[in-house]
DNA sequence: AATGAATGAGACTTCATTCAT
DNA sequence: AATGAATGAAGTCTCATTCAT
C-alpha cells in the first residue's frame, strides 16, 4: 500500500483493515507508522542471481540478454516492493540504503556475468567500465518501469553494443 | 519545499509562512494545493544544451565528458526542482510526463554531441545505443544524485569505455 | 440561487460570476451579503388576483377551482422566489414577514371570491372559517410544491367539499 | 441545534462545544457532518395518537377539537426536532421523505377521528376530502408555528365549520 | 495480549469582507 | 464608481497516537 499510493497518504487504519485486524493492534505491534516501514524493508528479496544460470561461455551479448531478462522477471515478481523503494528513498533514510546495497549488489552482478561470459579475455578495467554503466542504466530502466506498463524493450541494442565493445581487438 | 519533504508532507502553512504571505493569499493564486505542483513543473528550466558548446571535434571521449560535466552543473543549479520530478512522478501525472520529456530530450542530445563530434566516422546504430545508453546512466546519476552530498565522480571511466567502442576500428 | 441553494450555500462570489460583474461590485452595492436578500423581497411581485377573473357567480366550486388553478399558474411563474421564502424564513426576519404578509393576503383573497361568488346567500361566519381553512391548506400546498414535480392534483375533492358545506341548506 | 440555526449555520465544533466532547468525537462517530442530521431524524418521536383518546362518539366537532389539542401538545414537546424537518427538507432528501411520511401519517389520523366519531353516519368520500383537506391546514399551521410565539389559536371555527359540513343533511 | 474509544493537532479549503488603486 | 488583490477567521474532516479496559 506504501508502494501504490505513498507512505503519507496511506493511513494506518487502512492497513489495519486491509489486513483485518484491528487499528489498536496495528499500533500495537509497531509504535510509529515508520516502523511498519523499517519492518518492510528488511523483508525485501535477496535478488541475488547465480551467474551460472545466465552466463552462455564465450558469447558476452547473449548472457547479459538473459541476465537482463532474468532481473526484469524478478522486478516484476517484487515490483511492489521495489516501487517503495524508488517513492520513499528521500524521506526515509533506511530505505535510502537499501537503495543503495541494491545498486552495489547490481554492479558486481553484472561484473561477475562478464566476467564469467568473457572467459579471461576482457580486460578489467573495460568489465568495470562496462558494468557501472549497465548498472545505471538498468537501474534507470527499472526505476522508470513502474510508471508503464509495457516492459519498454530488452535493451538489445545496447547490450550488443557493450558486448561488441568488450570484445577483444584485434592489434592494429 | 516539496523537493526537500515531499508534497503531502509539505503543508500549504508552512508555504505561506515561508513565503510570507498569509495562509489565504496561498489559496488565492493557487486555488488546490496541486496547483503550486502545476505552476513549478511549468518552470522547469529548459536543459538544452548547444552541442557547440561542448564538442571537440575527433575527441568522442573530451566531448562527452564536457557534456556531463555541463549537465552536472546545470543539475546542480536547478537541484530542487529536479529533485521534485523524481519523488512526485508517481501520484502527479503532469510530473511524470515532464519526466518523460527530460529523458528524451537527453537521448537527443547525447545523440546530436558523438555525431558531432565523431565527424560522420560512427555507425549510426551504435551512436543510438550509446546514445541510449548513456542517457539511461546519466538520468540515473542524477536522480539519486539528490541522496548524495559529493557529486560521485564524473564518470570518467565509463565515459572513455564508451568513446572507445565508437572509434573506427581499423579493418583487421 | 438562493432559492435552488440556499443563502449560506451560495457564495457571493458565484452570484457575481453568474450576474458576470466582478466581485468586488457586488459588494459594493450590498455591503452585507444579507443585503442581497433584503433587495430580493422588495421585488417580490404582488400575487392579488382579481376576483372577477376567476368568479362564476353562484358556483362556488367553480369559482375556487378557478382561483386555486390561477393561483397555481403564478407560482410556477415565481417558484423559485416563493421557494425562498420557505428556505430562509427562520434565519431572516424580513423574510418572516414577508411570508405572512403573503398569508393574509391570501386569505383575503379566498375570502372575496367566496363572497362574490356566493352571491350574498353564505354565511358570514361560514365564509370566514373556510377561507381560514382553504388558505391554510393552499400554502401548505404550495409550501411542498417544490419538493414535488407534478402539482399534485387540483384538489378538486376538498374544494367540493368547501363548496358543498357553504351551500345555503334549506331549512328542515 | 440545526433547529435552531439551520444546518449550514452550525459549525460541528459548536456541537461538540455544547456537547462537551471533543471535536474529534464528533468526527468519530459522525463521519460527516450529515450523518448527525441522518441520526437526528432516526429519533424522530412516532406521533401516533390513539383515535379513544380524544373521540367523543357524536360529536366530530369535540373529537377534532381534542385531535388538535392533543397534536399541538405534541408539537411543542418536540418543536426542536419538527422544526428540523421544514428547515432542511430541501436539501436533505432523508428530510424530505420523513416530512412526506409524517403528512401521510396525520391525514390518515384525522380520518380515523372522524369516522369513529362519525358513528358511520358520514358518506366516506367527505371523510377523506374533509381529512385531506385538515390534514393540509394543520401542516400548515405547524409549519408557521415554529415563527411564532403564541400557539395562534385552536382553530375552533374552521373546525366547527369542518364538522358542520359532514353532519347528515337531513334531506330536503 | 488485544481492542476500540477517545483525543487533539493540524490539513486543506472556502468565503465574506476590506482596501488600495 | 469600480475592481480584484488581499486577508483572516472559520469550517469540515483526517489521522497518528494514547489509554482504559
Amino acid at each position: 500500500m506504501f508502494a501504490e499510493s505513498g507512505f503519507d497518504a496511506t493511513p494506518t487504519s487502512r492497513i489495519a483493515e486491509h489486513a483485518n485486524v484491528p487499528k489498536g493492534l496495528v499500533h500495537y505491534y509497531f509504535r510509529r507508522k515508520a516502523d511498519l516501514l523499517g519492518a518492510l524493508i528488511k523483508r525485501l528479496p535477496d535478488e541475488q542471481i547465480d551467474p551460472a544460470l545466465v552466463v552462455v561461455p564465450g558469447d558476452i551479448a547473449e548472457s547479459l540478454r538473459r541476465l537482463v531478462s532474468e532481473l526484469d522477471a524478478r522486478l516484476a515478481r517484487s515490483r511492489m516492493l521495489s516501487h517503495l523503494l524508488w517513492r520513499e528513498a528521500d524521506t526515509h533514510r533506511a530505505i535510502r540504503r537499501a537503495l543503495d546495497d541494491r545498486f552495489q549488489r547490481l554492479v558486481r552482478q553484472v561484473r561477475a556475468v562478464i566476467l564469467t561470459a568473457g572467459e579471461g579475455g576482457v580486460a578489467v578495467d573495460d568489465v568495470d567500465s562496462a558494468a557501472g554503466l549497465l548498472a545505471l542504466a538498468l537501474s534507470y530502466r527499472h526505476s522508470v518501469a513502474r510508471h508503464k506498463d509495457d516492459p519498454a524493450g530488452l535493451m538489445e541494442p545496447e547490450l550488443n553494443f557493450i558486448a561488441g565493445a568488450l570484445m577483444p581487438r584485434p592489434a592494429t
